[in-house]
This record gives structure tokens, sequence and C-alpha cells, in this order.
RNA sequence: AGGCCCGUAGCUCAGUUGGUUAGAGCGCGUCCUUGACACGGACGAGGUCUGGGGUUCGAGUCCCCACGGGCCUACCA
């Protein structure tokens, strides 16, 4: 470190550098080669909608903490990185686009049109290259890929063409969800449903003879939607309601139409809903639709793909549907025949992209059968061959598996994976190919042409884990990286793509696509909501990375990450983050600038922190590890552990949380404070332990710091000397647990030292001691072996202490006068000449035992209960006991 | 309509099979411009865990009910 270090950690200077260094050195370029353990991880493909937002920070911070901490541990580590096409969304960023210009896009043509979305790919997929890479993410770019390159459009139409081939994707006329806004069918999950304040319009239809005429008689139905009556072809009754039994098999004259309309019965009917009777719009209604087939009716389509009424609507073609529904409600008012308008609060269906009310509407589409590929899907995470966490998420999953529905694949959009059938136009023939046929494969006729149509983009994101690795070639990072190990990403769409990843990887390639998966929580704003660009809820994650560092960015997210509950993220949260960085920054700073005023005596950084001299740490002085110095290794020990137990489960807060304890807490406020004056001592032997043990707790902290705060982390690492030719921290070794670390005594008899500092402190807080003046104390200790080991570092407990002297003996406290307090261990006594606060200091006190009274009944009730002794385990009841013999004292 | 989750300090949230005086960060109060760091240090005040009932030797933790908030699935027109 140079000498002018700025006081303050400045990202800004740091990050840029090492991000750009770990792509150009291309550092995280997987070996299919390296030995195992294999950990495999393919990136939730980014839409190529725009840039990414915070939502993606979290994703990506995760998986790449998940990544970095696997490669460090030795593991033969591949993420994946590369992105999603995202057909409906893209296809409307530049329809958008266009529309601004002035430009229709249909006039453009279709080939036209593409040319301009892919120039669009080209800056937005550009624009999040770059963030990725701003960001450190430690992904392969070499195997970059996207989902509607050539490489994957091969893998798609060869899924297609198997699937075909197996009758599992079929093509059929079927009620399905139109979005009159995107002009395309949907699928049923890109529906979302909104309750909504509506009406329940009575209308009356007057039951009409064999020949059509009236008879004065009405038959009432209740209707959501009054401007689909235009394609009704029936009316349906309960069989065994009583008020209509005797219409069944009559007709009705259809109101606003020259149609008459039978009246059928059908078990389908709630003879408790509305009136009993229904209006039946099979073009229009899904479950009209089934009651259709099963009567036979005729399908009356009344509007156009835009929402407007069409030629059959008569009278109202050309009308915007709920204009046209406006309208009908007027003209039936106006002939007698709306009975009444019923509020009706009802849930609506709205395009997921475009918040446009959905229209069913029968139509012609490719469909997947999705049961005979939800089975071996359920039974996969039954066996546990997949993780589902959190726990809970596995409940949602097999809920949905289980009622799952057809999928419709087809899509009326020009961005995507173009369906690969091809209709003879002599004999209507479909053939389904991987190639363009030549001609037609029942009829022969070289007259095709190919379907317009582009398939859903979750067929192909639902293929990505082994489209990725080559599938369906045997390639070698197929074999060794397949399955992947984990698959970190949002709940939200659980459905919309780990379902259907799970469900095609096994049965494409008969094994499952991931080990596990992690679902994690979203992150919302401050008041809840979730973050969404449109709604200027979303927080621009570059402008935080740059305001506040991508190390503390993604340190903030960790530590909030905890499973199952959603993140707010807020300015104070990330400053906290921020300031933790600074801290390791000026602990860095700290080091540095006293081992400028240590080297003029004569020794080299390396002697005190090479790579080998770190290795045997800790070293003792005359073969003995000073107590402070065995602590923090005992502590950078159990810190390990927990760390890796921690992200063992995704339990990334509990990571942050351990870390930011380790660091902050015992190292910086108890251990650089306690070996100070050590690291310039007189005795030359004294000072380089103290020196070396500090170098090599530092540089490990780091490295446990590393897959949290990757930049901070590579930028200090590099001041240290390290392995010739060893190019990052990334690629050194996460710390590991030797023996020597674990040292329960040192974590007791240290413990006891801060707790006589802390009591110190208390005191001359609570009397107002001048904190510059130094008083005696008197320290009463009558366990032996505790008291030698208080004794041997009573020099660090009297500077800490502030401390003129300190006392200690195994009798009770000699001298008398100020201030004495007492723990289950020991008494002390600080000197205090001025008048004591009697009034404060007992009332204290009364607290302290007012505390101690309670707590020392309740367990003495407990422990003079014979139900509890007899059943509580054995562990319990002693460890009470020994709390409670030394509260007693 | 069915299912799920949440309600813990002023705020945002941890609290893994029920077990000693319930934790963190921020905020707040007192003191400290001591040469790593005021994005700092020391000390401290704040919860009885939404309410009620139950199981248990013992419940923030399990069960039931109520209230409040959120989410997901769903073709009652």
């Amino acid at each position: 470190m140079a000498r002018e270090i700025p006081k303050a950690y400045q990202p800004q200077e740091i990050e840029p550098k090492w991000a750009e260094y770990w792509v150009a050195e291309e550092l995280f370029r997987a070996d299919a080669d390296a030995p195992p353990p294999v950990f495999s991880i393919v990136i939730p493909p980014p839409n190529v909608t725009g840039s990414l937002h915070i939502g993606h920070m979290l994703d990506h911070t995760e998986i790449d903490i998940m990544t970095r901490w696997h490669r460090m541990r030795g593991d033969n580590t591949l993420y994946l990185p590369g992105m999603d096409h995202a057909g409906i969304s893209t296809q409307r960023v530049v329809v958008r686009q266009l529309a601004e210009q002035g430009i229709d896009y249909r006039t453009l043509g279709r080939e036209e049109f593409e040319k301009r979305v892919w120039k669009w790919k080209d800056e937005s997929g550009g624009k999040i290259t770059d963030q990725m890479r701003q960001i450190g993410e430690s992904c392969d770019w070499s195997r970059e890929k996207f989902t509607l390159s050539p490489e994957m459009s091969r893998v798609v139409r060869e899924a297609f063409v198997r699937l075909y081939e197996e009758k599992l994707i079929y093509r059929a006329h079927y009620l399905t969800n139109w979005c009159p806004d995107c002009l395309t069918v949907l699928s049923d999950l890109e529906v979302v449903h909104e309750e909504r304040q509506g009406h329940l319009w009575h209308i009356k239809y007057p039951v009409a003879d064999a020949n059509g005429a009236a008879g004065g008689k009405f038959v009432v139905v209740a209707t959501t939607r009054p401007e689909t009556m235009l394609g009704d072809t029936a009316v349906a009754v309960h069989p065994e309601d009583e008020r209509y039994r005797d219409l069944i098999g009559k007709s009705v004259a259809l109101p606003l139409t020259e149609r008459v309309i039978p009246i059928i019965a059908d078990e389908a009917v709630e003879r408790e809903f509305g009136t009993g009777a229904v209006k039946i719009t099979p073009a229009h209604d899904p479950n009209d639709f089934e009651m259709g087939r099963r009567h036979h009716l005729p399908e009356i389509n009344v509007m156009a793909h835009d929402g407007k009424m069409n030629a059959a609507a008569g009278a109202y073609a050309g009308l915007d549907r709920f204009v046209a529904r406006k309208k009908i409600v007027e003209d039936l008012k106006a002939q007698g025949l709306l009975e009444k308008v019923a509020e009706h609060t009802h849930a609506v269906g709205l395009c997921e992209r475009s918040r446009t009310v959905v229209e069913p509407r029968a139509s012609t589409q490719w469909f997947c059968k999705m049961k005979p590929l939800a089975e071996p899907a359920i039974a996969a995470v039954e066996r546990g061959e997949i993780r589902i966490v959190p726990d809970n998420r596995r409940e949602e999953y097999f809920n949905w598996m289980r009622n799952i529905r057809d999928w419709t694949l087809s899509r009326q959009l020009w961005w995507g994976h173009r369906i690969p059938a091809w209709y003879c136009e002599e004999s209507g023939h479909v053939t389904v190919a991987r190639e363009t046929p030549a001609k037609c494969a029942t009829c022969g006729s070289g007259n095709l042409r190919q379907d317009p149509d582009v398939l859903d983009t979750w067929f192909s994101s639902g293929l990505w884990p082994f489209s990725t690795l080559g599938w369906p070639a045997k390639t070698k990072d197929f074999e060794t990286y397949y399955p992947t190990t984990l698959l970190i990403t949002g709940y939200d769409i659980l459905f919309f793509w780990v379902a259907r990843m799970i469900m095609l990887g096994i049965h494409f390639t008969g094994a499952v696509p991931f080990r596990a998966v992690y679902l994690h929580s979203l992150v919302r704003t401050g008041s809840g909501e979730k973050m969404s660009k449109s709604k200027g809820t979303g927080l621009d994650p570059v402008a935080l990375n740059q305001q506040y560092g991508t190390d503390a960015m993604r340190f903030c997210l960790a530590s909030m990450a905890a499973p199952g509950t959603d993140i707010v993220l807020s300015d104070d949260r990330l400053g906290g983050a921020r300031n933790f960085a600074n801290k390791i920054w000026n602990a860095a700073r700290f080091l540095f600038v006293n081992l400028e005023k240590f080297e003029q005596g004569g020794t080299r950084l390396e002697e005190l922190a090479a790579p080998e001299i770190r290795a045997q740490a800790p070293y003792g002085v005359a073969g003995a590890v000073p107590l402070r110095d065995a602590w923090i290794f005992a502590r950078l020990a159990a810190t390990v552990e927990q760390v890796n137990d921690a992200l063992a489960n995704y339990r990334f807060h509990d990571g942050a949380q351990s870390v930011y304890h380790f660091f902050w807490g015992d190292f910086c406020d108890w251990y650089i404070e306690w070996v100070k004056p050590e690291l310039q001592s007189e005795d030359k032997e004294s000072a380089i332990v103290a020196w070396r043990n500090l170098f090599a707790v530092f540089e490990a902290a780091l490295r446990l710091l590393h897959p949290f705060l990757p930049f901070l982390t590579e930028e200090l690492w590099h001041q240290f000397p390290q392995r010739a030719g060893a190019k990052s921290i990334a690629l050194d070794r996460f710390p590991e647990v030797r023996e020597i670390w674990r040292n329960h005594e040192a974590l007791e008899k240290f413990g006891m030292i801060q707790e006589i500092i802390t009591v110190v402190r208390n005191i001359r807080a609570d009397m107002k001691i001048d904190p510059k003046k130094k008083v005696a104390a008197e320290l009463s200790i009558v366990d032996d072996a505790e008291r030698a080991s208080v004794e041997a570092d009573r020099d660090g407990i009297v500077r800490l202490g502030m401390l003129t002297d300190l006392k200690i003996s195994g009798a009770r406290l000699a001298g008398t006068g100020g201030v004495v307090r007492s723990t289950a261990k020991f008494d002390l006594r600080v000197e205090y000449t001025e008048t004591v606060d009697v009034a404060g200091e007992s009332a204290r006190i009364a607290k302290d035992m007012e505390g101690l009274r309670k707590a020392i009944g309740s367990k003495e009730k407990q422990l003079g209960d014979e139900t509890f002794r007899s059943r509580a385990p054995e562990k319990v009841v002693r460890a009470l006991e020994a709390t409670l013999a030394e509260q007693r004292t």
C-alpha cells in the first residue's frame, strides 16, 4: 500500500480496475477436465428488455457468493452467463419505440422488424453484460449463451420435434387467452387476476316458440360481459331446476339479433348463482366452450383481434368491446329487456405485460400436453432428487404440478423461435421438422408455408440448463456439468420457469436439471410494493453501486436475504454496509501504516506475511501462543465454520452476520486494540510474533470475506506477499480450519478478560470519570487458574481499562472506598474519590438484584419441580444448576 | 373458493428439531476530535414477542380461535 492511503474507502477508484482484470485474465473460465467435486450453476438469463434492476442484483449476488465460495473451496466451478430473448416483453419494447417514432411495426414487415429487434438486443444485451462485469460476477464469459442464438434454435427445434413425435405437442382449436394489446394468445400463467368492482347485468331473453314468435315470457340471464351475448348460441339451466324444467328444449329470441337459440340443460350450471340461467357463448368463455362441445353448439366469434367487435356483431361491429358493452346495455334498457343491474366483485384476467383485460377467445394454437411431463417431475421432488428451499415452496410446486393444464405454446409474435411446422398449401397437411422441409411429408407437394407463429419464450428457457451445455450432443461440458448443482432464482418464476425446466430436463435428459433450487425473496420498496421500473418504484443498481460501492450493495443484500422473507432495501442499510467496507479498509490501513514504522527496524514484510509464514500461524513467544492470538484464531475457526454452514444452507444473512461480527466486533474492537503496543515492542521476538499472527488472521479474514466483498478483498489481498504466479484471491483457498486454531479454553479465558474490562468501563461511565483520567483498581478472583490467567494479561486490562494499576488477589477485596461491582467470577473495585452518587448506584444495584432474583427465582422453582427434573433432559437440568450456582454467589 | 406467509425494541428485520435474564443494524441518549477508521470509539436506554384459549415440567417457537397485513392458485356466468 502506498503511503498516501485515503482515510475513507473509495470503491469507485478500486472496483473498475478489478472488474476489468477478472474478465481480461479469464480467471473464471471453467475447465471441464478438472477433477471433481463439481459446482455448476446457470444464470437465470436476464431479459434483453433493458438493463439489470435491483432484483437481478440480489439474484446475482447470491449466485456469485455461492460460486466464489465453491471455487475457493477447490470445486470444479462453472457459472454460466447468458440472456433471454424474452419474446413478448422485448417485442413490446421495440414496438413502443417504433410507435414513438410514428412507425407502425406491422408496416415494416416481419423481416425488417426482426432486424430492429436484433439491433435493440445488441444494445440492451451489451448493457447487461457491462453491468454484470461491473458488479464483478465471476462467470465464464467464454460460455455465454443467448436463448435465440442459432445454436439454441437448433436445440429448440430438436425439443419441439421430439415432443411432437411423442404426441406431447399438438395443434388444436381451443379456448385461449387473447391479449388485444399484445395481439397474441397467452398461457394461463401470463394472465394475472385482479379483483375488480363490476356489475352483474340481468337480461331478459324472450321465450320463443318453435317459429321464433315471442310468447310474452322471459328467461332472465345474468352476465358480467353483456357484449358477448351477440355470440350466444344457447341458454343453459340445470336439468333439475324446477323453475326452468318446462323450458328445456324450448328456445329464446336473442335480443339485439335476429337469432333464436335453444334452452339446454347441463349439470355444470349453478342453480344458486344469478338467476340459475346462463347465456352460453362458446367462442368467448372457457366454460361455455366446454358446454358448447358437449351440446354441439356453434361458435360465433364476435370480436376481432384488437378487441373491437367484428362483423358478426352486426350493428355493433367496429366498436371497442367496452364501448359496445355500454351501448348494448343502453339498447337493452331502451327495449325494456334489462331487468336489473347488481354490483358484483369479480376477478378480472389481465395480461401480465400490458395489463389489458384479457379476452377469452377460441382459436387454433399449438399446445403441450403437461400431465405426462409433470408426473416424473413431481416424483423427482418427492424423492428428494431436487431439494426446494425454502420448504414451503415445495408444497406450492406440488399443488401447481398436480393441477397442471396444457401449455399454450404458440404466440402471434414476430420475435422468438419460429414454430418448426409447415403447412402444405395443397393438401393442408402439417410437416414438423428440424430443418425446413423441401416438400410435404404426406403428399409430396413443394408448396409449403411455415407456421407464422413463434414459441412462448419460456419454452427455450425451459431447456436452458442443458441447451447451454451442448445437449443433445454428449459434450464434455454436458457430461461434466449436468445436472447442474444449484439454481438460484426468485419465487415469482417457480411455475414459469423452474417447474418447466424440471419437466423438460427430466424428459429430455433423463436426469433432473439441478440438484437444488433456492428461491429467494423479492426486493421491495419501503412501502412494501414490488419494485418496478414502470411504476417508478425501482431503484437503479448502477447509481447505488456508484454511491455506496458494489461490495456494500452485495453485502447489504446478502445480510438481508433471509430465506422466505422479502427484502426492503434502505439507504440506512446500504450505509451500514458501506461503513463495514470502510472498516475493513481502515483495518488494512492501520496494518500497513504501522508496518512502515516497524520495517524501519529492518524487518521486511516477507518475513512477517509470506504465504508459508502465514500458513504456520499462530506463532508463540518462547513456544507459548499469547492468549489474544489463541483467542482470535479460535474465533476465526468458529466463524469459518459458521459461514460454511450458513452458505451450505443458503442462509446468506447468517453468513454475512458472522463475518461482520467477527471482523468488526472481534478483530477490530478487541484484537487490534489489544496487540497495538506489541507491534512496536522493544522485544523483537514478541513484536514479530504479534505481526505474524496479525497478518495471518487478517489475510485469512480477507479470504473469508471475499465471496461477500470481492473487490475490496481482492485489492487488499494483493498488498500481501502471495505465491509466485498467484493471480487472484478468487482462486486462492477459502480459509480451512486448522486443528490448533480451535481452542475452547482461550475463548473462555479471553471472554473473562473482556468481561473485566467491560465492568471497569461500566463503572467509569456510570461514575462519569474523565475518559483520559487513569484510576487504580483492585480485582479479586477466587479460582486459582482463572486468576493466574488474568494476571498474565494484566497489562492489557490496565491499558484498555485506563487504569494506573490493577491489584489482583484471591482474597476478599482489601481496599476500601471507590465503587465495587461483583460478577459470578470476580469482584472489582475501582478507586473513586468523588462522592459516589449513592442514590443512582443503589438504584442500579437494586435493578441488577431484581433481575438476578427473578432469574434465580424462576430457576429454583423449576429445579424444585420434580416433574421438571424427571422429564427435562439432563443436559438442560445441569446447565440450569450450574448457572444458578453462579448467580447465587 | 382453496392454499400459503407474516404480525418480535421508534424503524427494518433475525431468532434452524420448544429449554438458562429474546438478538442485530439503523435511529435515540451520555461521553470521547487518543496518529486505522466520526463511514469512528466507549457506555447506555428501549420489546414479554398482535389478542385470547390450549398442549407441555417448560412456548416468541407447537395446536385452535379472533383481529390486522401480504402473496399465490381458481373457468361460478
